[in-house]
DNA sequence: GTAATCACG
DNA sequence: ACGTACGTGATTACT
């Protein structure tokens, strides 16, 4: 028979995690009442996962019972410092206890222990009695509890994602036995239950400790025999901590516990009360799940999913009967097999007109002129997922999509970027909608992706799609607006991605024998480079695997390796650069990376892509990003060379369409730093860009403190500017030396110089992060969002990430927000003033454009202008341009 | 499929 | 004291 199974769940700590994983969620997470409710919401998520994994016959949930506990007998700054829990968890911890009680689960709590006391004292109780034990926890000190019977999960990210601690587990991580872990914290002490551990030891050290001693008071029986070290002096010093530190981590396993085992039997479930729990927190999720059958005695019941939907197969004799008048909404679906609209296989289209859905494998039934005349006709307004997809495979279609002004994908890549997920049916999950298969579910993915054969599956598919975006479409728009998100949706996404699908269309013409002529000036300098490095190596090797480069210089050439990764010698420029007066070998490793690197990506990488047409059409991923800019796919044309010589003659097979056409180019001029002096209003920095100064050159005077900017040398200027750009990153003067090649002490002092000099800059970086805190998101000027919940981490790592990019979000957002208006203003004004002039490419900060030769004199003119006035700040917005006959000269 | 490297803003 | 710049995509090697 199967040991019978004990569940004990740390009810505060995954609370607290419930709580902060849909903190993003805070304001949305109310019921009628205005009570919050997401830590109950993701509570009961979790609690449904584990139950099912575990299916126990006896479970509890310990939670702390008030402030003190034993352990501030002994040291009261126990857990001081910490922060308050916040009101909006506390108020919802007691719902959590009676949802609990519902569900037939009973809890405890006990004056003066904490959770971790009762739950090791159960886990106690529960192995003596032969019960196969599961711990679920937040929080890692409960894994000292982890033996051949107990194992304890604690939450990953977010709360559904558990690791699971045996005492194998814990070895691989912490290095130490489950026991040894309560002796490894001793020594390490605990930031958040706030008591200090012996100084300058950290988790590794500890865990060496602990691994050669066995434990704290064997440590000290031996200590006279450890070699004299800083870090002797230490231990023996803090003996005192490290004594304290084990009483503290050591959970008492022998709790004075007023209830037993048999008092934690999981019950039956009180469904009469759990629905009623469930109306009043307005879960209709949950409601959901409680139909008749499942109180029928099904504890966890999956949520029901793909219902057919109504359709009618089209055939051409029913679409003379359609009448659209204008005015009216019709919803479409463009269905292709593949991420690439350009060239993928059509699978068939879905379109619902007067509540009837209307389904078709045959996409040609669309350029029936009825059809068409309903697609291209602006004042039938559509809805749809994806419009520039949809209108670039309508485009092949020679149907030219007009009227659609509402986008589910784009609207839910503004509401929340985290999951850029650009598969409809993981959207609708999202929003609790269970109704659409992903595509990859229907059509397979990689090389086995193909058409459902059968019409029921291909069919019920697509339509209902169709309903999903017609079902959601309040909610996202409702969203969207208390966000403050609809004029970034109407007037900025919806517009830029039309844009965005024109210059698709059009691409870029590309040079083939331009191409082929670099192809071979390339293999030949290739082959010679090839040659020298194996003379100089003694032997012929793959020069492109870092593995066999790691092995030829630092093993067989005995070079120092100065960077190790995850698995052996790191061969990056950084480590070559350093190496460089070593040996000739590394000189010619360099130049032969760097070649080879721009003949396979960009040689060869371009020639794979040219079309029939001589072009080259990109897809700029407009869903994708955190911050909102655009990204470029199948070529990316965001990251064509411009640093080196020879990666640079790649841009003179971008030419005009007509040979005696121009290549135009304009750039913002320091957009980000721009942008900086608006948000952060700093009156130097402003100040430097009114007057029109050489931003570097007025920041180097600055923080060297010189009179003028005639005083600033080439090298203090550089300098400057790898400040300035480190200020937009979320500087650190760790990683400012190491861009600089100086020492940390003199960074920090550049750094402090540049605050003391522009003081609302800092006040900027202290607000950014405030506010992120206090909002769980960072937010552009268009009020673009990013959810940063790591901010709370607790890890320090994680939690700085979040900080630095809760700075530099709001700036690169913005400059994306600014150009994305530019681009719109920029093909509006094209089209008015019917030129022939298409705009081609975009690079974060600058526009390109194909130029027939006599217009050039009025996009000399009208670039900047529309560039310049996309939107109105403090400060002037810059923007510089060039030309040519090819991409390369028109700089 | 992931890691390392390097191309861009 | 922690260990570090912010966004991306393509290619290659190798599991």
């Amino acid at each position: 028979m199967a040991d019978k199974k004990l569940l004990l769940i740390d009810g505060n700590s995954v609370a607290f995690r419930a709580f902060y994983a849909l903190f993003r969620q805070l304001e949305n997470f109310r019921n009628p009442e205005g009570l919050h409710t997401n830590a109950i919401y993701t509570f009961k998520n979790m609690l449904d996962v584990v139950l099912n994994d575990v299916k126990p016959d006896h479970v509890l949930v310990a939670f702390d019972a008030g402030k003190t506990t034993f352990r501030n007998n002994m040291y009261a700054d126990y857990k001081g410092g910490r922060q308050k829990t916040p009101s909006e968890l506390s108020e919802q911890l007691p719902y959590i206890q009676e949802l609990l009680h519902d569900l037939g689960i009973s809890t405890y709590e006990l004056d003066n222990y904490e959770a971790d006391d009762i739950i090791g004292t159960f886990a106690t109780i529960g192995e003596k009695e032969g019960f196969k034990v599961t711990v679920v926890t937040g929080d890692k000190d409960l894994t000292q509890l982890a033996s051949p019977q107990t194992t304890v999960m604690v939450t990953k990210s977010g709360v559904l994602n558990l690791e699971a601690y045996t005492p194998e587990h814990m070895k691989e991580v912490n290095g130490v036995t489950p026991t040894e872990f309560i002796d490894m914290k001793a020594l390490m002490g605990d930031n958040s239950d706030n008591y200090p551990g012996v100084t300058k030891i950290g988790p590794k050290k500890a865990s060496q400790l602990i691994q050669e001693y066995g434990s704290v008071e064997n440590l000290y029986d031996h200590i006279d025999d450890m070699k004299p070290s800083k870090m002797k002096e230490n231990l023996i010093n803090d003996k005192d901590k490290a004594l304290l530190g084990k009483k503290l981590a050591t959970i008492d396993r022998h709790t004075p516990l007023t209830i037993g085992i048999d008092d934690i039997k999981w019950r039956e479930v009180d469904y009469q009360k759990l629905r009623r729990f469930y109306e009043k927190m307005n879960f209709r999720k949950f409601l959901s799940q409680l139909d008749p059958e499942s109180a029928a005695g099904q504890k966890d019941q999956p949520v029901k999913d793909n219902k057919a939907v109504a359709f009618t197969e089209l055939k051409e004799n029913d679409i003379n009967n359609f009448a659209v008048k204008d005015g009216q909404t019709i919803t479409f679906y463009l269905g292709m097999l593949g991420a690439n609209y350009h060239l993928a296989d059509f699978v068939g289209f879905a379109i619902k007109i007067d509540k009837q859905i209307y389904v078709s494998r045959n996409v040609d039934l669309l350029k029936e002129p009825q059809l068409k005349n309903i697609l291209e006709n602006k004042q039938i307004t559509k809805n749809v997922f994806d419009l520039k997809r949809t209108t670039v495979g309508l485009n092949r279609l020679g149907i030219h999509a007009r009227g659609i002004d509402y986008d589910m994908l784009l609207a839910s890549y503004l509401i929340n970027n985290e999951n850029n997920s650009d598969d409809m049916g993981e959207i609708c999950r999202m929003y609790g909608d269970n109704s659409v298969k992903s595509d990859y579910d229907v059509y397979g993915k990689g090389k086995s992706a193909h058409i459902p054969e059968d019409d029921q599956v291909l069919f019920n598919h697509l339509a209902g799609k169709i309903e999903a975006i017609e079902n959601l479409k309040e909610t996202l728009l409702a969203k969207l607006k208390e966000h403050e998100q609809d004029d970034l949706f109407a007037n900025i996404e919806i517009p830029v991605a039309r844009v965005l699908s024109v210059m698709e269309i059009n691409g870029i013409k590309v040079q083939a024998e331009t191409l082929t002529q670099l192809q071979d000036e390339f293999a030949v300098e290739l082959k010679k480079m090839e040659k020298q490095i194996y003379d100089e190596a003694g032997e012929e090797f793959n020069i492109n695997s870092p593995k066999q480069l790691g092995h030829i210089l630092f093993e067989k050439m005995g070079l120092k390796p100065i960077k190790k990764t995850k698995t052996g010698y790191s061969t990056s420029v950084d480590v070559l650069n350093q190496l460089k007066d070593e040996s000739p070998i590394i000189g010619q490793i360099l130049t032969y990376r760097q070649i080879a690197k721009i003949q396979s990506t960009y040689v060869n990488g371009l020639l794979d892509v040219i079309q029939k047409d001589g072009r080259v059409h990109t897809r700029y991923l407009q869903t994708l990003t955190a911050t909102g800019r655009l990204s470029s796919v199948d070529p990316n044309l965001q990251n064509i060379p411009t640093r080196t010589e020879e990666g640079k003659q790649i841009r003179k097979a971008f030419v005009p369409s007509e040979p005696d056409g121009y290549i135009f180019s304009c750039d913002y001029s320091q957009i980000e730093l721009r942008v900086l002096a608006q948000v952060s209003g700093d009156e130097q920095m402003q100040e430097a860009f009114r007057t029109g100064y050489d931003i570097h050159a007025h920041t180097a005077m600055k923080i060297f403190h010189l009179k003028s900017t005639a005083d600033v040398t080439p090298l203090m200027r550089r300098r400057a500017k790898a400040v300035n750009f480190g200020i937009v990153y979320g500087i650190s003067d760790y990683g400012l030396s190491k861009n600089l090649n100086i020492s940390r002490k003199q960074a920090k002092q550049f750094i402090d110089n540049y605050f003391e000099q522009y003081p609302q800059i800092k006040d900027y970086m202290n607000k950014a992060v405030q506010v992120a805190r206090e909002k769980g998101y960072a937010e552009t000027i268009m009020h673009r969002r990013r959810y940063l919940p790591d901010i709370h981490a607790k890890n320090f790592n994680v939690r700085s990430f979040a900080e630095r990019t809760a700075i530099n979000s709001p700036i690169q957002g913005s400059a994306a927000d600014i150009i994305k208006i530019a681009m719109i203003n920029m093909q509006k004004k094209l089209d008015d003033m019917h030129l022939k002039t298409k705009m081609v490419v975009q690079v974060h900060d600058e526009l390109i454009f194909d130029v027939p030769k006599d217009e050039l004199e009025t996009i000399k003119k009208i670039v900047p202008e529309v560039m310049q006035s996309a939107v109105r700040l403090d400060i002037p917005l810059v923007a510089d341009s060039g030309y040519g006959h090819n991409w390369f000269d028109a700089k």
